[in-house]
DNA sequence: CACCGTAAAATTTGATCATATTGTGTCTCT
DNA sequence: AGAGACACAATATGATCAAATTTTACGGTG
């Protein structure tokens, strides 16, 4: 009467609920690469790649959607949203006024050790950058702002944050896709003096700078379309 | 023999998907009234008083609880949220950013006819007022705002301003329960003023007032409870 | 004779339900 | 009061039905 039964299917499963892994997994595969912006995505594709009942997937889409992760294309169709440049002008208002909030509240309560680890996400972005590693830079980017977003002690600011990271996500992985790494300057050393200063409202604002910089990359994607006019 | 079979179910259910009908039906009750925070939901209690089966009921809950309108309560409860004081606070920072920036986008779009428009409601919102129809000054309170988000061209922000709305939903119909509609001072009559002279960022301010005086009501709901310590 | 457009059929996908399984809370019995 | 059994609610799957898109075939026209 040994209770192994379930757990041979259970042993990398973890123990969460079906729904909440398939969440997890795409919520990964949005913000970190994966998936394409005006890429379509199939209910029936998903039960087949992740090997698990529709009624999961179902779940887990709904949930994406309300993030503004996935978009209810017209139709029954589901798709990565496409941003225009009104929709990433109107998130870098949001996000540099949630963003900046959630700074000037972390820097009241972080200490010399929670800095530290903030430099050390930031030393391993500059390594990914230099290496040229887009999975790499996109994963150590969010860690750098999520990590503030933790010490801020402000979970219904967090929450809004870590959702608006999945309505760009796609968007910022095409624009390191297209610029390379190289090219992606921040203010992660701005902050991080910012904090070691104690000074809450310029960390405030060095994450504001650090948004709206990143946030910039990606406008006029949708625009060089070149609808109509090809001049050249 | 005749393949009608399904339309007599379809006749007045409207031809949109049963779980967004759900979902609206939720937001809706959500909103303007029906659930109470800390109340419990379950979707077997759904199913059945809706009348629909459990895969539409989970959809509805998943976008909920993405919304921020419900709560997973640790193990398998769904619950609406009782908000603490920080939570309030967050979400009076929040509002006030994104609905003075809607406002202020507003105005500038806004015509006579619009105004007139948004007027009419705020007419309606006092004759409830002064009826004690707790219900009707939820709803039109809610369509005041809703109607300047329409004017905004922001889909983005809209969407947000929303979705905020789901959160603090239960306890605003709290506060009308225990204060009575008498005493809900609001600042329509300064923004529809401002509207009218055309000063967008006199509107937007008074749009902050309004926001923060209505949520300020909310505040101290929750610490009256009183958890742990009863030193009295 | 070839090409294009339209319409109909087939395949693919989405939506809903009914059912089996699992975990959690509670009630009871010792 | 603690442990075990029972009951209820949630999770997950598969089947079934409906809708939409795509493909294909046929007819007309240049």
């Amino acid at each position: 009467m040994i209770k192994n039964k379930a757990q041979e299917t259970d042993r990398e499963e973890g123990k969460r609920p079906a729904h909440e892994q398939v969440y997890q997994t795409l919520r990964s595969q949005i913000l970190f690469g994966e998936l394409v912006p005006g890429q379509a995505v199939t209910i029936q594709g998903l039960t087949d790649s992740l090997g698990v009942g529709m009624t999961p997937v179902r779940e887990a889409i709904r949930r994406l959607i309300s993030d503004g992760a996935l978009m209810f294309q017209g139709n029954r169709r589901v798709s990565v949203p496409v941003l225009s440049d009104g929709d990433i002008e109107q998130l870098i208002y949001v996000r540099k006024s949630i963003e900046s909030e959630l700074a000037r509240r972390a820097a009241q309560h972080m200490g010399a050790s929670e800095i530290n680890q903030v430099e050390a996400i930031d030393r391993a972005l500059d390594t990914a950058i230099q290496a040229g590693d887009v999975s790499g830079y996109l994963r150590y980017n969010h860690a750098f702002h999520a990590t503030l977003y933790a010490q801020a002690d402000a979970p219904v600011l967090s929450d809004l944050a870590e959702r608006l990271w999945l309505r760009f996500g796609p968007s910022l992985r095409m624009v390191c896709g297209r610029f390379g790494t190289q090219s992606l300057p921040d203010r992660h050393k701005d902050i991080i003096r910012a904090l070691r200063e104690g000074t809450p409202d310029d960390v405030a604002q060095a994450v504001a700078q650090d948004v709206e910089q990143g946030m910039e990359l990606m406008g006029g994607v949708s625009t060089k379309r070149i609808p109509q006019s090809s001049v050249d």
